[in-house]
DNA sequence: CCACACATCCGCCAAAAGCGGGATTTTGAT
DNA sequence: ATCAAAATCCCGCTTTTGGCGGATGTGTGG
């Protein structure tokens, strides 16, 4: 049995969806909330499998809330977002939030619950546009780096080596170090990759090393 | 109408799906092919607003057909990859190659239909697991954007904007020449920033901006 | 076998970058 | 009005960097 919550400041809006859901043999609405603070106590008592939350509310609202009981840890329940209108400006901090779900509040019944059904076995469930928007981004960011990797295929393995260093913020000293050669060869192949690349000096180098995805965003601290 | 096209060198499983979508009173199968050369050259004479593209296919794989269809720009329609198992390998060759859609040939058959429209609409499909890692990484980066992006408030906004240029490629030289300022005061303005990062040189500070989301891969051309 | 290309290595030198000062003006907030 | 912070500029000084030339090994193909 899914056990689900549903949070949303407008009781009308509440009941209908708790309705909806509860007319499913295998989902059990077992708590409501009306603000972000009563939902954070509700899923610590009650701990749902999934979390229905609207984002406008009054007290805090559905993505801070979202944030909170996720962090807690005390729960592994899943959360899906609900809104009205234009997600926008919401989406990025609903997923970094770490909800599973972001739908319209016009969504069909049955498509409601199949998304609580979807993010209770693990999965997602994005509104099309969103879904489609995330793709773009994505597929935007590997698409440049197809011919820019082509052009890393010109450099020797020592080459491509010095490069990645580079494009960790190393020196050439330490990169000397670490590859147990002299600085003075660093130099020699610092300046032979420049060269090849096109490129001018070693920031130009970092650029080029993350456009091509040799370096992606995420991977190092930057303690440095 | 929906006009559609299923590929698959399957016969059986082509027939399949395209009763399946000949049901619907909204949804035509105008085309069937059987390899990703015939699935190009049948895009280019139908037309279909919804491509169904099999992975496995002799010949060309359905990727490899899609990168052309869309590539070739004569035609508007989108298109649904669908695969039989794990799909972690190709998801992204996929939504390079600009898919919208990326279904399990499990999926239900009012689901298939459900994924033809919302694709038809301009909207995008994923199996709710893809869905799910798409969140993760997306969440990931923008969690470690998040703490860096903090100490980006800390510069003023034209150290801000020196960090920029210099996440650009340029030189000392050329960024006082694109601010209509002296060269000494962009060394200034650097080492600030440098110090204020603890950052130790402009490399370093390239990656930073990457890191940070201050510059995302894509953006500029590395043509220098 | 021997040229030739290529990768790897090193030293020298000029240019750029970075550092630590200091000074003036503009701007904003109290 | 006043004070603080930011933005602008300047100047030596040291370190790093990048370009140039040259040395060595390792193949490959004529």
């Amino acid at each position: 049995m899914l056990r689900v919550m549903v949070v949303d400041d407008q009781a009308l809006v509440r009941r209908g969806f708790a309705l909806v859901l509860d007319n499913e043999p295998d989902i059990e609405v077992v708590a409501e909330a009306g603000t972000g603070v009563e939902a954070i106590e509700a899923a610590h008592a009650q701990q749902p499998d999934v979390i229905l939350m609207d984002i406008r509310m009054p007290e805090m609202d559905g993505l801070e809330a979202t944030a909170r009981i996720l962090e807690a840890g005390d729960t592994t329940c899943r959360v899906i977002i609900l809104t009205t209108f234009d997600p926008d400006e919401y989406v990025f901090r609903a997923l970094r939030a770490g909800a599973s779900g972001f739908v319209l509040k016009d969504i069909p019944p049955e498509a409601l619950v199949d998304a609580v059904r979807t993010v209770a076995e693990g999965g997602a469930m994005l509104a099309p546009g969103i879904t489609q928007r995330l793709i773009s981004q994505f597929a935007q960011k590997l698409g440049s780096e197809r011919d820019l990797a082509e052009r890393l295929q010109r450099l020797t393995s020592r080459e491509r080596e010095v490069l990645t260093a580079i494009a960790a913020g190393k020196s050439n000293a330490e990169i000397a170090e670490a590859l147990f050669i002299g600085a003075a060869t660093v130099k020699s192949h610092v300046s032979s990759l420049l060269s090849k690349l096109g490129l001018r000096d070693r920031a130009q180098a970092v650029v080029f090393a993350y456009e091509c995805g040799l370096a992606t965003p995420g991977e190092h601290d930057v303690g440095f």
